[in-house]
DNA sequence: GACGCGACTAAGCGTCTGCTTAGAATGTGC
DNA sequence: GCACATTCTAAGCAGACGCTTAGTCGCGTC
């Protein structure tokens, strides 16, 4: 009944990632720049941001010394302070922007189709793909929250519930509808956000899944969770 | 075409869990030394390992001082060397006996049956009740990773590659049978164990879902995702 | 009762941490 | 050409970090 199967490239995707010095590579720090783009910052803030989002993502959070921030956006230790008010300010910052474009890019993804069907393929999709584009980011916001001071990790958690309640009305619509078939709508809402957000775990760019693929891919298996019939 | 949903709770499962600093409650303790029972290992030894656990789930591994898993184990900062010989030397028995753990309740599972369908729901329910009961283990064994010295992680993702290549095969096993209509067994299976993975990101043991429970949730999402014909 | 031995601690070493201070450099408005 | 605000740095503070050293303690052995 067994076969021969490869074990080599997947099972390293499984595994996290070993700790990357030399930060992102070209292409994926042009996306970050894009996805910041439209934020009004000054030069040195924005080069601090994406500094600190590339050693978050790296070694973590607490891990990680604002010296080495610093250094990554060409500054002294002392220049972080000029624009940032501390560490946890820089975190908060980046998990405030991530989890923006996140809520921008899901509700983008609802607004393409009021069917229930179309819409969770569209929604799962596109967080998924999200999640993989910006994994370096994703990494961060999703898996550092327990840095944030209270009343910052609660800001976030209110654009967290947004994105919660809209997975879980649409499949409270299709189950209406007729078009799924859901026995735990909250269990299922649960699963289908928890693959998204581990996607920013183990997703490697280097990998041969392109973000959209893997979005196809997750959007399909949203709609089988769901029990959609097809 | 929408209605109310409460957002209160299941959000809350979505997100980070704020830093406890209370450490473990009592029937968690107990279930953690249980799971450990077996481990041949001086008092001192366990009640190290045990309060590693609890300090690097709650703050992270970066976080914790060793200072603090000397006073949670009741020694002084010293003593934490007569019994190993770094902080990262913790992390690797933590993650070494909590990975065996899952390999041994995943191979017990697989044992249950050689039906895919069976085996499937049986090995990926096992997995996702572990990393539910044991969420303070797998939190760190799954999540710091990256703090592990090259060659401890390298021992470690052999384990690991164990797990996905049993999920795979069960999967290839499915479709030869007939069983399971699925197009990307890679991408399925990597899908699958990451469901179960994330469980040690959002659970917690005040939640209203025991962990059979979810087992029982995610082994039917298991079935449905690789398209079993029901 | 002297000995050896493993478990343990008080004290502290050198280094690194987040962040501050005092002041230099630069550019802008008048 | 002077006042002013902003951006930045060199130097360093106070405390925390992982880990070591020297030595104490309790206990089983002969």
């Amino acid at each position: 009944m067994s076969g021969p199967l490869r074990t080599d490239d997947s099972a390293g995707e499984l595994d996290t990632a070993p700790v990357i010095e030399s930060g992102l590579d070209e292409s994926e720090a042009r996306d970050l720049a894009q996805a910041w783009l439209n934020e009004p910052l000054a030069p040195a803030a924005r080069r601090l941001l994406i500094g600190a989002v590339e050693a978050f993502a790296a070694r973590g959070y607490h891990a990680t010394a604002t010296r080495d921030i610093a250094a990554r956006a060409g500054l002294s230790s002392a220049g972080v302070y000029v624009h940032f008010a501390s560490k946890e300010e820089l975190l908060y910052q980046i998990s405030l922007i991530g989890h923006r474009g996140t809520v921008q890019v899901v509700r983008a993804a609802a607004a393409r189709s009021d069917e229930p069907a179309q819409r969770l393929r569209a929604v799962i999709s596109a967080i998924t793909a999200w999640h993989a584009r910006y994994h370096t980011t994703a990494r961060v916001i999703n898996y550092e929250m327990a840095a944030l001071t209270e009343r910052h990790r609660s800001d976030i958690s209110t654009l967290r519930r947004e994105i919660d309640a809209l997975v879980r009305q649409t499949l409270a619509d299709g189950v209406a509808s007729g078009a799924f078939d859901v026995p735990d709508v909250r269990g299922t809402t649960l699963a289908l956000l928890s693959l998204t957000i581990d996607v920013a775990r183990w997703f490697r760019a280097t990998g041969t899944r392109a973000p959209e693929e893997l979005g196809a891919l997750y959007g399909d298996l949203a709609l089988r969770m769901a029990g959609h019939r097809g």
